[in-house]
DNA sequence: TGTGAGACCGACCGGTCGGTCGGTAGGGTC
DNA sequence: GACCCTACCGACCGACCGGTCGGTCTCACA
């Protein structure tokens, strides 16, 4: 009913946010279509207008992050940097990004379990790549030395990915602590565990 | 329809185990009570003589595992070791009793925020409590000179709990890995991480 | 043999869900 | 003015949801 945004925003991206709030506090499943349009300030008819199915709305609620997260590691990859500058950038990037779409990351990661379809296997494949990406490049540095071998480079990983995942759990936009700040903490933890002393 | 157990188990243990199950690989709203009575073999009447109610359901699922870790911790803390020692004996728990509940703990844990209740108001309770203990210990061996101060004790107890929290999505009982070995070289690193050079 | 209690059955309830569909309002095009 | 197309409406649908309740079966104990 009480329509949140102003004059010109589209119903399409009204749907979107409502549907990002709701998600993001009550759950997908627990979220009717009828709390989602009502928030947004449309009617069934219009909703199902501009989207196939309530599971085609969660599908694009993560929409481009993981890609456009995957676009970036590439372009970070591709500089050649030392793997201990790589992996700071890559955990910054990570960490900002996610702290910039907590609510999103959030929806898609605490549901992603119900989409194994087709739709959302890419999804997941692109999660794996950058999980994959991250091992390797632990990999390497301890085989090169730089690293240490304190634990194996998927105990590293999971660590990694584990605080990044979580976030959106703790994380509060308005809270004391910057998404860089963060970010460079994490690095320096990682870092600091990875130094071959 | 095809009853799971064997002759023996009683039809309240056979619900319990047929929704974590459940619950863990469609997640709780997604599953209908239909869905665990008829896996547990009994019908609707059976089911909510020995229930009050779905909810209650989920509730019993994680049952006493976070108290029970709760008592463990109060245990390894009345040691009074030195925070690197108490440090590695939370971290082992941790995860090796998450692994061994690995379903149960990823159906709380995912389903937790719908639980704002009295009821779950408690588990919730316990949760901060271990998280703050944790911090409290990385902060005294910081403050204590024995632990670097490379990274805050917030991010860093973050960390800890953001791997063993995930670790239910990844853990697979029969891996090559056994949570020991897990939790050694999560100690290991997070220690590492935390040497005064 | 009688009786009471707990375990369990299954038809049924009101309500809500995701989704459908015939219709309409308005603007662009010829 | 006729036409189409897109956006949107809202009454309606069948399915299924969590939960109820009167009844039955079994068995311990009298």
């Amino acid at each position: 009913m009480t329509t949140v945004t102003g004059a010109a925003t589209s119903a399409r991206q009204r749907v979107l946010t409502a549907a990002v709030d709701l998600f993001a506090t009550q759950g997908y499943d627990a979220t009717s279509v009828t709390q989602v349009i009502e928030r947004a300030g449309l009617t069934k008819g219009g909703f199902y207008h501009h989207f196939a199915s309530k599971d085609a709305l969660l599908y694009e609620v993560y929409g481009d992050l993981i890609t456009a997260q995957l676009d970036r590691l590439e372009a970070i990859l591709a500089k050649r940097l030392a793997p201990a500058d790589t992996l700071r950038e890559v955990i910054t990037d990570l960490v900002v990004s996610t702290a910039a779409s907590a609510q999103r990351a959030l929806v898609f990661w605490r549901e992603s379990h119900r989409l194994d379809d087709g739709h959302t296997a890419a999804y997941r494949a692109a999660r794996r790549r950058y999980h994959d990406a991250v091992r390797k490049l632990i990999r390497s540095g301890q085989a090169s030395g730089e690293f240490a071998r304190v634990a194996s480079a998927d105990t590293i990983t999971f660590t990694i990915f584990g605080v990044v995942n979580e976030l959106p759990l703790w994380y509060r936009p308005g809270g004391r602590k910057r998404p860089a700040q963060l970010a460079t903490e994490l690095a320096d933890f990682v870092l600091a565990g990875l130094e071959n002393t």
